[in-house]
DNA sequence: ATAAACCTTAGAGTTATATCCAAGGTCAAT
DNA sequence: ATTGACCTTGGATATAACTCTAAGGTTTAT
């Protein structure tokens, strides 16, 4: 049911010491400790750990996943309004990424399928003939 | 047709230090100098930069980015497969975001839509509630 | 010919996200 | 009761990607 510290980063990956990072940084503190001072963490830590890991590997920053995590803690002070508003910011801004990427991913898929990908030597590859001149990946101007 | 280092800078929205940031590190530098030592860039430099800001953008590190744009600097040294290789792989690794982003998109939708988003307190709010339980958004376990 | 707005270099400082280390306490097994 | 694998804290170090500072040179306009 509880785990120590070592047997939870083992689990899910990551090393001890980053557990220790996030609980000095707010975002998971272990819901017991033992007599002795060890961390004892519940199933529950670690759901909430996955979700940090999971929000973390598609970009979210520990800020980002703090402030939701967050306010679960402190729900009294904000209505269901507030709480649905914070997670459709979200959703917008992953939007956003996906977005991004799929164009450069597009970008890339020109590059490729116009690239013979022999053994001959690179001098007249197109890729890199398309990155040395006008449009082509340049094609979105920022 | 050729720009100092802010007039750059402020094309692109980025600072001078970061121009002077990537030079020292191999990912751009101007085409020429001025007799006293200015940077001079070029449309084409512009473009390079425009690149570096796009491929950044969604997710590229700066090495990343580097490697991408040193291969046409070396190309006498490479095969057009080895290029193709490092393009394709880079797609793989954009496609594996967008998947992961997607996912992760899903999760938080269906919290959303399963909120009132009213005026009412967040104490019963579903979103909540879904984060504190079991599975909902922490369904994909790491 | 001087002021304002550029530019130069070298190097120090910052932020985010860890990771490592030292000195020591705890626990389970032999 | 000693060994080895855990754990504790506080603080130093690391990496990426900037960002700023100091001390000074250049350009352009008045
Ligand atoms: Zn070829
Ligand atoms: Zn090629
Ligand atoms: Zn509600
Ligand atoms: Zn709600």
């Amino acid at each position: 049911m509880d785990y120590q510290i070592g047997a939870l980063a083992k689990r899910l990956g990551v090393s001890a010491d980053t557990l220790r990072f996030y609980e000095k940084n707010g975002l998971l503190a272990p819901s017991k400790r033992s007599e002795s001072g060890y961390r004892l963490y519940s199933d529950k830590d670690q759901q909430t750990l996955s979700f940090i890991l999971r929000a973390k590997s598609v970009g979210f920053s520990l800020a980002e996943i703090k402030e939701l995590i967050s306010l679960d803690q402190n729900k009294v002070d904000f209505a269901c309004g507030d709480v649905k508003e914070l997670v459709d910011l979200k959703r917008a801004q992953i939007q956003t990424k996906i977005s991004e990427l799929q164009a450069f991913e597009r970008s890339l898929k020109v590059l490729s399928d116009a690239c013979c990908g022999g053994d001959e030597s690179a001098l007249n590859c197109s890729i890199l003939q398309t990155l040395e001149d006008d449009g082509g990946l340049y094609g979105i101007s920022k």
